[in-house]
DNA sequence: TCAGTTACACTCACTAGTCGGTATACTTCT
DNA sequence: AGAAGTATACCGACTAGTGAGTGTAACTGA
């Protein structure tokens, strides 16, 4: 009983993602995704074979269009290097007023799997915060900035802060004040 | 049956907080915490009607003595005001290299309770991290800074950054690069 | 007397994961 | 061609255990 074209595989892991971000990976019954996805849970098991593979899968989906949104909304911005930087917490900030927006999700399940540190959920997410940060580094270096591996990690700092800070408060504003605290820092790197 | 001297309500808060803080607040049972604080879960309902009781009373426990470290770390800080907050990242890197450090108890039950923005537990949250974010802007305010508020965000947002990275990351060294930062936009806002 | 505590049995919903079996389609042997 | 086998994908029903929270009667110490 296939609802759509997509493979069977590929609508469970549509289903965890949408359940897993909106309410929290321990929150989340392998059923519940399975009703979700529009099968048993029984052939969700013949495509994983635990919960936590699936939890792995679901962040695994996110790496790739997660950076390629950063580095469209980079690429669309106008002005110098710290305005194309700040043009990404702007357009995070439009994203978090969305009332479905719940945070970043490896940060949530980094937070939820804390007495895990060796889970493969949170190699994925990890590996992905490297990918962002390394892709931030080397459009610093591009720019001629003296330290660019500095300059990025702290506006990944700044960019997980306001993750983190705007999940419990839900207040996005403090999103722009994030750029513009990264703003000042490209410009002090760039001084 | 009473172990120590503390009265039963603190010693079960006692025991949540330890276990809700290392293990996570859906991965940890009342009846483990009942077993940990040496009473019957029984005993722990008389005192609290629910679990999300027992919650804010954890993260309520913690508000205080946060503030306080904080505090004490800041005015034991030799140098500037940019040296004094960056030693606040330096002793956070310290604790952070314990193998028992597990994050921010705030940002995490922020994160497991991410579908329940009205929590009473979040509502601890929020109120804890505008006391520490005020308390910053008027010590920006005692030394002349020109917007102490808007400096006090971006702090807070390096703040809660370093512990969201490195309880993903565990690499104590994104708070030493944190305080660089913070140090950087404290000198930035008093030129 | 009475708040605080204990033991313990209980409800009811939910949890990860499994058992045994079925339907379809493609392959292989004769 | 036709029978037999095999791989893939699927499902209803189940196990064994855990979750929060309750009911109740009896005990303890101030």
């Amino acid at each position: 009983m296939k609802t759509s074209g997509k493979p069977t595989r590929e609508r469970i892991v549509d289903a965890a993602s949408k359940l897993f971000y909106g309410e929290g990976i321990r929150a989340v019954s392998v059923d519940a995704v399975a009703e979700k996805a529009g099968l048993t849970k029984r052939t969700l098991y013949y495509h994983f074979q635990s919960k936590d593979e699936l939890i792995a899968a679901y962040l695994d989906g996110r790496d790739q269009p997660n950076l390629a949104l950063f580095q469209r909304w980079f690429e669309e911005a106008e002005g110098g290097i710290d305005q194309k930087i700040r043009a990404i917490f702007g357009n995070l900030a439009k994203s978090a007023r969305h009332p479905r927006w719940k945070g970043c999700g490896y940060l949530r399940t980094a937070a939820e799997l804390a007495d895990m540190p060796g889970h493969p959920a949170i190699k994925t997410g990890i590996a992905h915060k490297k990918r962002v940060e390394a892709w931030l580094a080397s459009s610093f270096a591009a720019e001629g900035i003296r330290s660019p591996e500095l300059l990025a990690r702290q506006i990944i700092l700044l960019l997980d802060g306001c993750f983190a800070v705007v999940l419990l408060n839900r207040d996005a504003s403090y999103m722009e004040t994030a750029g513009e605290a990264a703003a000042t820092l490209v410009k002090a790197a760039l001084a």
